[in-house]
Formats: C-alpha cells, sequence, structure tokens
RNA sequence: GCCCGAGUAGCUCAGUCGGCAGAGCAUCUCACUCGUAAUGAGAAGGUCAAGGGUUCGAUUCCCUUCUCGGGCUCCA
C-alpha cells in the first residue's frame, strides 16, 4: 500500500498507508491516544473515527476530555436513548435531540392512550429506559454514517412525521442534515434485528444526523444519568402539538458525573425558597396568592439595608427621588399603549359603575412606573437647564405572570423596582450612558458581586420597532460607546430589543458560577413621542428629550434572592441581621453579657444574646445554623478581664480578645465592605 | 397557559392494600449552669391543601379547585 502524508496540529508530517482512517490515524500515535479518541478534525471539518484519510488532509484528534468530545458523547448518548424509547414504546416517534449544557435531551410522541391524546412518559419509565440504555451500551452496537437519497429517507422514516418535517423543511438551512438531495443519517445495527423494527427496510435504529458520533456504543458512554421528564412544545412553538422531552446528564468519566451531581447538591443547598425559610427571611402565604411575598422581620431587615444603601448612593448620584400610586385609570396606560400591548400582563381592572359617565371607569394596578415618571416630567415647562433629570423610585408593580413561571423571588407577580428614568437631550445621551453604566456597576459591586459581563440587545430585521432606524443607530451606538468604557465583555443579541428601543443588560456571574441578568439600561424611542415630551433648549426652539430606563436591582426581591444564592445564606456583616450573638457560659455571666450586647448595639452595631438555658455547644450550632458572621463567648475569664471569646464564621475561635479590640475589628470590616458610604 | 409530579404537626418525612394519625427537629414547661457545632424529662401541637362524589365508613379511591416542584412557552 502507497504511503499517504497527514499534517498534525503541531505542523508536522506523518506518513500513513492509504485508506487509513482517523481512527487508525491515532492508533498509529499511540494506544492513549487511540483509546481517548472520540472524533478527529479533518480540515476544519469534524468526522468519525472511521473517516477515511486522503493524502495531506490535516488532522486533529479529538479525545473526551476535550469540549467537543464531550459534546459528542452526550449527542451519541442522545441517540441511545431514542433508540432505547422507540425499543419500549411501540408506535412511539421521535423530534429532535440537541446537546444541552451538561448533557442531552431527545423529544418524543408516544401513541395516543384511552382518551385519543397523545401518552406520557411517567416517572417510573426513566429506570426502564435508562436500563435499556444499558443493554444497547452493552451490545457495542457501531454508529453507521450512511448517506441516502431524500426520497429513500422519507420511505425510512415514513412513520415519524417530525422527521419528515426536517428532511422537508430545512433543505436551505446550510446546518441542514439534508443536502443536495441527500439526507445524512447514522445507523445502529444491532446484533440481533429488533423485533419490531420501527423503521421501514431498516432491521434497528436509526436517526438523521450531521453527526459525527463515537464510533460504538461501547466507546465512551455509559457515564450518563436520565433527569426528568417536561412537556415541551415541537420546535418550541405554543401552537404545535407538545411532546415529552427526556433530559439527560452526560459525562465522560463516572467521576465527573459524581462531581456534576455534586455540584447539583450545593446548588440545591442554596436555593433562596429553601434558605428563605430556614432563615425565617420571607415566605409567600397561600392565602394571598402566588408569586407574592411577605417578608418577615429579618428579611426585612436585609431588604431594608439594601435599599437604605441605595438611596444613599442614588442621592449622591444626582437622582431625585418621586413617589407615586399603585393604581391609575386606564386612561395613562393606553396613552403609554401598554394596554394594546400588554394587557394580558396586567391584573384585570377594577371597574366602577359610578364615575366617569355612562361607561365607567377602569382602575389598573400598576405594571410599570415609566407612565408616572412621564407625568411628573410634563406637569410643567421644562428646561435644558434642569436636564439631565432623573428621577429614582422603589416603585411596587404588578404583572399576572403566568402561573407556570412563578419561581420564588426570581418570578414574582408583585414586586419593588428599583426604576429610574432619566430625561436627557439627545447630544448628552452617549456621555449619561457611560456615567449611567459605571453607575450601576459600581453599586453592584459594592453589594459582592464582581464578575459580570454585558449583553447589548439591538433591533431585528424583519419586525416592527418603534423609531427611526437613524435614532436606533444613534442610541445603539451610544450604549457600545458605554459597554467598550466598562472595558467589560459585550456579548451581542441582535434582535433582543424590545420595540421601542436597545438595551444594555448586566449579566452577573454568582459564587457558584451561574450567571444572573441583572441590570438594564434601556434607550426609548418611543414614549418620549407618545407622551409628546418636550423641553426648551438654549436656543429658545422646543426639543423632545430622551428618555432612558434603568433598573439596578432588576427588582428588590429578585435581587434579593439573587444575593440569598450568591452568599448561600451567609450575608457579609453589613448585610447581616444580626452580626453579633453573645453567649454567657452560665447563667451568671448574663449581665455581661447584656453589657457588651448593648454596647455593640449602642455604636450602631446589630447584637443580640441567648441565655445559658442550653448548653453552650448547641447555642454555638444554632448561631452557625444562622449563619451569624460573629459568635462571642464569655465566661468568668472575659468578666474578669473585660474579654470576649471570638467566634467567626469561617474563623478560629480566639480567647481573650478586649472588648475594644473586637468593636475596632467589626467597624473597620463593615466600613471596608460598603465603602465607608 | 401547557405537560409531568407532589401537598400528612412550624420544618424534614413515615404511615393508612378504605376502619381512632406517627417520628425526629423546632415550640412550651421543669430540671441541669456547662468555655466553642445536638443535656435530660414531660407537655402541647393535625379539618391528613380545599370542595364535591363513591362507600356503612374516605386522609387513603374518583372528579374539580388551590398551592408548590421540574420543564415548555412567555418575561413591557
Amino acid at each position: 500500500m502507497p504511503d499517504i502524508s497527514i499534517t498534525l496540529p503541531d505542523g508536522s508530517s506523518r506518513p500513513v498507508a492509504a485508506g487509513t482512517t482517523v481512527g487508525g490515524l491515532a492508533e498509529s500515535i499511540g494506544r492513549g491516544l487511540a483509546k481517548a479518541a472520540v472524533i478527529g478534525v479533518v480540515n476544519g471539518v469534524e468526522r468519525d473515527l472511521a473517516h477515511p484519510l486522503e493524502d495531506g488532509d490535516e488532522v486533529a484528534i479529538v479525545t473526551k476530555t476535550d469540549e467537543r468530545g464531550l459534546f459528542t458523547i452526550r449527542h451519541s448518548t442522545a441517540h441511545v436513548l431514542a433508540q432505547a424509547v422507540l425499543d419500549l414504546f411501540p408506535g412511539a416517534t421521535f423530534g429532535i435531540g440537541p446537546v444541552i449544557e451538561d448533557g442531552f435531551y431527545y423529544d418524543f410522541q408516544l401513541p395516543a392512550g384511552a382518551d385519543g391524546k397523545p401518552a406520557t412518559f411517567a416517572p417510573e419509565d426513566l429506570p426502564r429506559i435508562e436500563a435499556r440504555m444499558r443493554e444497547i451500551i452493552a451490545e457495542t452496537q457501531p454508529f453507521v454514517r450512511v448517506d441516502i437519497d431524500n426520497d429513500r429517507a422519507r420511505e425510512v422514516f415514513a412513520d415519524h412525521p417530525f422527521k419528515l418535517e426536517i428532511i422537508d423543511g430545512e433543505a436551505e438551512d446550510p446546518t441542514s442534515v439534508t443536502e443536495k438531495g441527500i439526507a445524512r443519517t447514522y445507523e445502529n445495527p444491532p446484533s440481533t434485528p429488533k423485533e419490531r423494527p420501527p423503521f421501514r427496510g431498516y432491521p434497528g435504529f436509526i436517526d438523521l444526523c450531521r453527526g459525527p458520533h463515537v464510533p460504538d456504543t461501547k466507546a465512551h458512554l455509559g457515564h450518563f444519568a436520565l433527569t426528568r421528564i417536561a412537556g415541551a412544545y415541537w420546535r418550541g412553538d405554543e401552537s404545535k402539538p407538545q411532546l415529552q422531552r427526556i433530559y439527560g446528564t452526560a459525562w465522560a468519566s463516572k467521576a465527573d458525573l459524581d462531581a456534576h451531581r455534586e455540584r447539583l447538591e450545593q446548588a440545591a443547598l442554596r436555593d433562596h425558597r429553601k434558605l428563605g425559610a430556614e432563615l425565617d427571611l420571607f415566605s409567600f402565604p397561600d392565602e394571598i396568592g402566588s408569586g407574592l411575598a411577605v417578608f418577615h422581620p429579618k428579611g426585612g431587615l436585609v431588604r431594608k439595608l439594601m435599599e437604605d444603601y441605595s438611596r444613599r448612593r442614588h442621592e449622591a448620584g444626582g437622582y431625585e427621588f418621586v413617589y407615586t400610586p399603585h393604581i391609575t385609570k386606564g386612561a395613562l396606560f393606553e396613552e403609554s399603549g401598554h394596554l394594546d400591548w400588554f394587557a394580558d400582563g396586567m391584573f384585570p381592572p377594577i371597574h366602577f359603575d359610578d364615575e366617569g359617565g355612562p361607561e365607567g371607569t377602569d382602575y389598573y394596578v400598576k405594571p410599570m412606573n415609566c407612565p408616572f415618571h412621564i407625568l411628573i416630567f410634563r406637569s410643567r415647562q421644562r428646561s435644558y437647564r434642569e436636564l439631565p433629570l432623573r428621577m429614582f423610585e422603589f416603585g411596587g408593580v404588578y404583572r399576572y405572570e403566568k402561573s407556570g413561571v412563578i419561581h420564588g423571588l426570581t418570578r414574582v407577580r408583585g414586586m419593588t423596582q428599583d426604576d429610574a428614568h432619566i430625561f436627557c437631550a439627545r447630544e448628552d445621551m452617549a456621555e449619561e450612558l457611560s456615567s449611567l453604566l459605571d453607575f450601576v456597576l459600581g453599586l453592584l459591586r459594592d453589594y459582592g458581586l464582581d464578575d459580570f459581563y454585558l449583553e447589548l440587545s439591538t433591533r431585528g430585521e424583519a419586525e416592527k420597532f418603534a423609531g427611526t432606524e437613524e435614532e436606533w443607530a444613534e442610541a445603539t451606538a451610544a450604549l457600545e460607546v458605554a459597554a467598550g468604557t466598562s472595558g467589560l465583555e459585550l456579548v451581542p443579541d441582535p434582535g433582543g430589543a424590545a420595540f421601542y428601543g436597545p438595551k444594555i443588560s448586566v449579566q452577573a456571574r454568582d459564587a457558584i458560577g451561574r450567571t444572573w441578568q441583572l441590570s438594564t439600561i434601556q434607550v426609548d424611542l418611543q414614549l418620549p413621542q407618545r407622551f409628546g415630551l418636550e423641553y426648551v433648549g438654549s436656543d429658545g426652539a422646543r426639543h423632545r428629550p430622551v428618555m432612558i430606563h434603568r433598573a439596578l436591582f432588576g427588582s428588590v426581591e429578585r435581587f434579593f434572592g439573587v444575593l440569598l444564592e450568591h452568599y448561600a445564606g451567609a450575608f457579609p456583616t453589613w448585610l447581616s441581621p444580626v452580626q453579633v450573638r453573645v453567649l454567657p457560659v452560665r447563667n451568671d455571666h448574663m449581665a455581661y453579657a447584656d453589657r457588651i450586647a448593648d454596647r455593640l448595639r449602642a455604636e450602631g452595631f446589630r447584637a443580640d444574646v441567648v441565655d445559658a438555658t442550653e448548653k453552650l455547644g448547641n447555642r454555638i450550632r444554632k448561631a452557625k445554623g444562622e449563619k451569624l458572621p460573629y459568635v462571642l463567648v464569655v465566661g468568668d475569664d472575659d468578666v474578669e478581664h473585660g474579654t470576649v471569646g471570638v467566634n467567626a464564621r469561617g474563623g478560629e475561635v480566639e480567647r481573650g480578645v478586649s472588648i475594644d479590640e473586637f468593636e475596632q475589628r467589626l467597624r473597620v470590616e463593615v466600613l471596608a465592605q460598603t465603602g465607608g458610604r
């Protein structure tokens, strides 16, 4: 056999026998590499290990520790899931099964049950399906790439309408599985033919797929778990049939799978809903209604501290505080346009027959604050000398969120926006946006979040958007400049803007790397026009101001939930509802303990005392459970010398610290956390 | 709103194949007064989410509603 020459990623050439495959190349380089190999990248295109090489090919071997290798493992596991479901549920058909973060899913439709509707999976089905998947893996079925023409593909998939839709519908899609009338498929030939082959003319399982795949089901697969069942609309479209989705997680090794499970457990421990109940911070009484929170004394204290600090910073930042009512006549939201677009998302009106003429009057609970702030702006003639005019309000708003979307404090029906509206001259917009973004990021950092990236949502192509193209371009450019000044990564989100203007949203990564969308800064090209806003310029002429909407926390409730998860309930000292707990060793130390607590309270710290009814160890344990920053233990030695025993959260126990020194440490710590503000 | 699952003491959960409702923690009382992550004893605590149906009898089976959880869709 004549040799051919292959170029490796390091630029070196390697002679191999003609007909050598990607897998064969890996084998020739080393046993270890061959064992870890999942796929190859040949001339920039991902290929199966069975792909034959040609002279001059540039080849990189992708192993199971590479991101693309893991992707392939997850993708191939999804195929095994589909095969297992089709084996166990005769008459089932399938949609798509992509890779997602940490795993994969596959969508199925089961045959109709007694009620004529497609059947659904039950939780008990998951172990059965998983067991069947392990059998398939143990069979070592190869993944065989088969290119067949579309007509043949339509025959093979004749009983699978979703696949037919893919064959027919995606011809123009460059990432399509069909190209020039040829459909790419992957077949898993079984060791023995299926009892009920679900495909016409194939003894086993076959799926439309671009690939590539692991070479066979035994290779790299097996470190997976099916995790949940859900309904999901075909092609994500609410008007299309709802399929049954099975989610799974898959990894390159058992250790990785175990580590993933551990991460989930850790995340569950910091779930703000769980911590909110455990730490007695807030609750959602059924009697009030879904998505409507009450804050208990400790949660209320944390929230007050958050709000107080925000108020101080806004005051210093040139904001003026306004207050507006929770309800309004419908006319206001007609003028703003909200009733046209978002009536579904609002609580239904409160109707009065005996007011406003024969039709009566409808009052609405407000879903947003901006129209009220606009009325304040419009309450009298405005001069350019007043601009930029920055109005701030902790505004309570109510939105009738769909019942299925409500989630703890992060998605509620009643919330308090830390809402500001800035009215400025068009020529000042860019500068205002830059300083605004700076202000926003600075404040978020003070609350302990410091890992951000930005998202720039811009106008889409085909949709209808308010304002002119020129205005959009100008506003978008101003936002880009502001983002550039921040030095943060900027992720484009084309078409993601609201109809009324482009926006920047600040995404924050929390202590365990999850991202949360927090602040938004939004340019509004619509409302100033709808409300006919004007100011008198230095030229004596009337001009239309630019309006910027901006929420920093998003909502106080949501931000509270995010911080709670970020800190896993262990708030920094400045935000802790109880900062110091003093524990007398015996009750005859009570007077001394009370004196220390009184002194700390007199200095503005939050301290309490728990008497010696219970053993010290148990009282310490309870204080740790409450995640208090400091526990002070005082006994005979301390009473004698004017000291305390300091047990700091996450620190070592220190005996004999003078009360002056402890107080000084506490003061320094809180000052450092709030920047002295 | 849609699909699946779950609601038993304040919390975490047993249990009842249809026949008087259970534990641990928390709470309260009493005793213990102890130097760094669970002292002991006792008491109290429930319309078994709500409403309807089947039944001699329903917390248990069926239906409806409410709430919660996981997804989908949505999020001005």
